[in-house]
DNA sequence: TTGCAATTGATAATCAATCTCAATAGATTG
DNA sequence: CAATCTATTGAGATTGATTATCAATTGCAA
């Protein structure tokens, strides 16, 4: 048996406030490397360890979506608080929050039905936006 | 305009019989990392590219499904040829395929409802087995 | 202001997956 | 069957994303 961690201390540092906005000015996925790129562009000196770290914080205490798409971990600004999943713009990353009851349901039942516990689902729709498919002619 | 390209004339190697034997002998989902151990441990001399490579066109044949987790690509003989979707235990990979026409309405009717072309998705369901269940007592 | 644990970040280490390229071996032809 | 062509193989190098190190820094509470 563990001993109840007493809640671990996080400190307020420039750096996970820099991560935060910069997710926050985009409305679609972005890598750690890509925000860490957008930081360094934007004049900031913040490590690219700590970006993935923030990133990962966030996460973790569901301040940001996360997804893995062609073994890259992607991150973006959460806007509603509960589950949901994405629709996502494989060419910008622009992201439509989605919930599907529906699809909810299903896969609790599916997972049900042939007896597998604690059962979670990846559900991710990608394609290509208005503005990107217009764009490329 | 491209010309058509004669088709690619395959060769057929042991190592290519190695690897889809060595798939089918599984009802899971496994990498090519696990499998070249696997068929090191029981006396082949197959190279890990190799085993790599003979994935990945068994995968873009239609023979093997293909689908990644934590960043890994995992792989599995294929029984049913149609579009379908996954329960997978996260314990021992074993895997039950499952079409749901539904999901695939609805993956549709979202991506047209935003303007999205070119859709596609990615649905899979995790969970543990009732005998990876069962084992964990 | 002090004290100290949490945080940072340059750099090294991992690790899956891909690339190189010389050697090997299917398949085809005479 | 032998010669030829070229797809295939595989050991080793390389890439690329992510994580681990660890000494220096810094938030923050007392
Ligand atoms: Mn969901
Ligand atoms: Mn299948
Ligand atoms: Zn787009
Ligand atoms: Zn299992």
């Amino acid at each position: 048996m563990n001993a109840i961690e007493p809640a671990a201390a996080k400190r307020r540092t420039w750096q996970r406030d820099a991560v935060r906005d910069a997710l926050l000015e985009r409305d679609g996925f972005v890598s750690a490397q890509m925000l860490h790129s957008a930081l360094r562009d934007a004049g900031s000196t913040i490590g690219l360890a700590t970006v993935y770290r923030a990133l990962a914080d966030l996460a973790a205490d569901g301040a940001a979506d996360h997804l893995q798409h062609d073994g890259e971990s992607l991150y973006r600004a959460c806007g509603s608080s509960g589950h949901h999943h994405h629709l996502i713009c494989r060419s910008c990353g622009r992201a439509v929050e989605i919930s599907a009851d529906a699809v909810e349901a299903w896969a609790r039942a599916v997972a049900a039905e042939h007896g597998f516990r604690d059962a979670e689902h990846v559900v991710d729709v990608f394609g290509t936006c208005a503005d990107c498919a217009r764009a490329a002619d």
